[in-house]
DNA sequence: AAAAAATACACTGTATACAATGAACACAAA
DNA sequence: TTTGTGTTCATTGTATACAGTGTATTTTTT
């Protein structure tokens, strides 16, 4: 029926990512039910590759599915964004682990070069640019990874943090870019432990703002 | 075809059992090729319950796909199996972390019966009852987290480390045995940051013999 | 009218048929 | 012998038909 180049361009990948998108940018309403049928009349595909794609977003936790298999587009409360963090925080912070012992000059450079491409906003809050190479910073020590257990995990961790966080930066960039600055320095000099600790507390102080914001909208 | 009464005894999730336990006990060698056709014949299902246990499979690294894919048991070298502890040392202290400032009474007295109770075989390498305590104390503290993606993802670990250290303990329960109870003291004091650097570091110094044993191994 | 039983319906799980692709092989041309 | 070109074959991806289960709705019974 459809022409396929095999590799990714499979439709249950297709109807996947295309999921993903809807769900992220609101088109999949939280809560709402995925009827299996509904759905592929809607997106033009069979139940079979839809089926798969919900398995797929199901162990990424973007779907839930109750005891009856019925599956639900995802709840994206405060408490679940801080959850997410938290697994980011130590599963960089092994990334950051592992990387340091062997992880070579180049990918020194390009992060040196990275952040200093961005210095220059560094002191100016809610910068565009400041945060792609924040974003890049982090998903870029991701996929130097060679565990691809963590990289998985990570990878839709992130997109999950991305929609989320699209209204604005959450810590400044005064804050966060000096600490970029000295996990690079402790990956450079091989320390795996301190590159380790830096990245843990880098995330981790955004994980205390964050419930400060919760307690306070909570409050007020 | 079947009576199936629903829940998670449907076919799918049979065969994904299935599957993992033959890979954990040989019965699937590493590196073997999976055909769907032959494998359902081998298992008297249609492959579209087989795909979806596969898929899931390939998930949890049981599996690997190719590019074109192709579906193979994974192997489970020596180094995978480093990996693995990395990823469970920084888990599960992030579950002691979370789990700490409102864990509550009874498990805290049940983990400390669980110790007890083979208190007697501390000093007795390869003691089966030990390890099965050991075993029990580290799966009863994943399950005790809410959140669930820690859990799953722990799950599957868990399983193939179980496998992979059937051959005997690596350390000696006279070692480990008092770093548990220290971690259950954390955790009833609801120190956060002790429990999990103690349950991380409880991990590390396995990590650090398997390592030892690798290196013997290659030198020898 | 309330409770219980029966029926219909909506939905998911599974089997199977079909389509499409890459690999192995055979054979022709240089 | 090598190179190129069909051709078959093994294997995966997708669509669809069918079966079974739980829920809602109607009918029956008291």
């Amino acid at each position: 029926m459809m022409v396929q180049t095999r590799k990714t361009d499979t439709l249950e990948d297709h109807v996947y990512q295309q999921m993903r998108d809807m769900i992220l940018n609101g088109e999949l309403v939280s809560g709402e039910k995925l009827v299996q049928e509904d759905l592929s009349a809607r997106l033009g595909v069979s139940r079979t590759p839809l089926r798969s794609a919900i398995a797929k977003l199901s162990r990424e936790n973007f779907v839930v599915m109750t005891s009856r298999s019925e599956a639900y587009v995802a709840e994206f409360g405060p408490e679940q964004i801080i959850d997410l963090f938290e697994i980011r925080a130590v599963l960089e912070g092994l990334i950051c682990r592992l990387l340091a012992p062997k992880i070579e000059t180049k990918h020194i450079l390009y992060l040196r070069s990275l952040m200093l491409s961005v210095a220059e906003h560094a002191t100016d809050d809610a910068n565009e640019a400041y945060r792609d190479a924040d974003i890049e910073f982090h998903t870029y020590l991701t996929n130097l990874t060679q565990v691809s257990n963590i990289a998985q995990l990570l990878d839709s961790v992130h997109s999950i943090m991305r929609m989320s966080l699209s209204q604005g930066i959450l810590r400044t960039p005064a804050e966060t870019h000096p600490e970029h600055l000295s996990i690079i320095d402790a990956l450079e000099a091989r320390d795996a432990d301190l590159a380790e600790q830096l990245m843990i507390s880098h995330i981790r102080k955004t994980i205390a703002l964050l419930r400060e914001k919760l307690a306070a909208e909570a409050g007020g």
